[in-house]
DNA sequence: CGAGGTACCTGACAGC
DNA sequence: TGCTGTCAGGTACCTC
């Protein structure tokens, strides 16, 4: 499930393929997933490509922002001409068209997905919600413990998934980083010493950085438009029977998330 | 205001 | 085989 690394991977390779290419048309398949305002769109290019927390952002020289949000299972597939192949047509929820003839296919699995069109006002609204990006040289520990320290009854983890809080973590990444930290996912902040949450700051960062340089975790829905990623290799307790030191990992429920662990090394 | 719960969706899979 | 139930999870929205 796309989070922080994937999307940015996603990003990168969007780039590559269809940064500063002139879309003649977007068509919409499902109403429910694509933003009806999308149809307006002709003759515009996407002058840049970016990302901002699970976010991709695709700017178009008319200073309208399509935004996307891929949820669990939404990806994008790229062809050099316009056949579209039946897997894609089958979840498309919208098609790129561009003027070379290119087009770009963004599919809908569970119907989760978003794709909009916002103005400037619009975007600044929706991302100004979002906390800081982790991976940003201004996401200092110093002010990771700060921002830790106005929230003190919290538990961790569901802090972690906060993107109000931090932008770009979820589920997976959360779990992954609690665990190289030696920090009990239950725990609240305040009963965790100053020294963890430094460790946990830098496991977060790590983790992101190791995940983007392996393309991202390729686990159940998740696609990429160049195969796959392999950091799901480095999992630690995710859907695991026992952690890399040979303990057992245990399962429970916070917050209608499923959460792993390991009761021996993260008390 | 913060915290917690739930709806939104569909595919995969277990169990009968 | 085919049905039913459960689980997966990011975010918006609701209630307390």
């Amino acid at each position: 499930m796309p989070e922080l690394p994937e999307v940015e991977t996603i990003v990168q390779q969007l780039r590559s393929k269809i940064l500063d290419k002139t879309i003649s048309k977007i068509k919409s398949y499902d109403s429910l997933v694509v933003d009806k305002k999308i149809s307006y769109i002709k003759n515009q290019t996407i002058t840049n490509i970016t990302r901002r927390a699970k976010y991709i952002l695709l700017t178009l020289n008319n200073q309208h922002t399509i935004l996307v949000h891929l949820r669990m299972t939404g990806h994008f597939q790229y062809f050099p001409s316009v056949t579209i192949d039946k897997i894609s047509q089958k979840y498309r929820a919208a098609q790129f068209n561009f003027t070379d003839n290119s087009s770009l296919t963004f599919n809908a699995i569970r119907r989760f997905e978003r794709l909009l069109l916002l103005n400037p006002q619009q975007l600044q609204s929706t991302l100004s919600k979002l906390g800081p990006e982790p991976l940003d040289p201004s996401f200092s520990t110093q002010h990771f413990l700060t921002l830790c320290k106005q929230t003190p009854s919290s538990i961790i983890k569901t802090k972690l998934l906060d993107q109000t809080f931090i932008a770009g973590i979820g589920n997976i990444y959360a779990q992954e980083a609690l665990y190289r930290a030696k920090i009990n996912p239950t725990s609240k902040i305040k009963d965790i010493s100053s020294k963890s949450l430094t460790v946990l700051h830098h496991t977060i960062r790590t983790i992101l950085q190791q995940s983007i340089a392996r393309g991202g975790t390729t686990v159940n829905n998740y696609f990429h438009l160049d195969g796959s990623g392999d950091f799901q290799d480095l999992l630690a307790v995710y859907q695991k029977d026992y952690c890399p030191k040979k303990h057992p990992i245990a399962h429970l429920t916070q917050n209608g998330r499923s959460t792993y662990y390991c009761p021996t090394c993260q008390k």
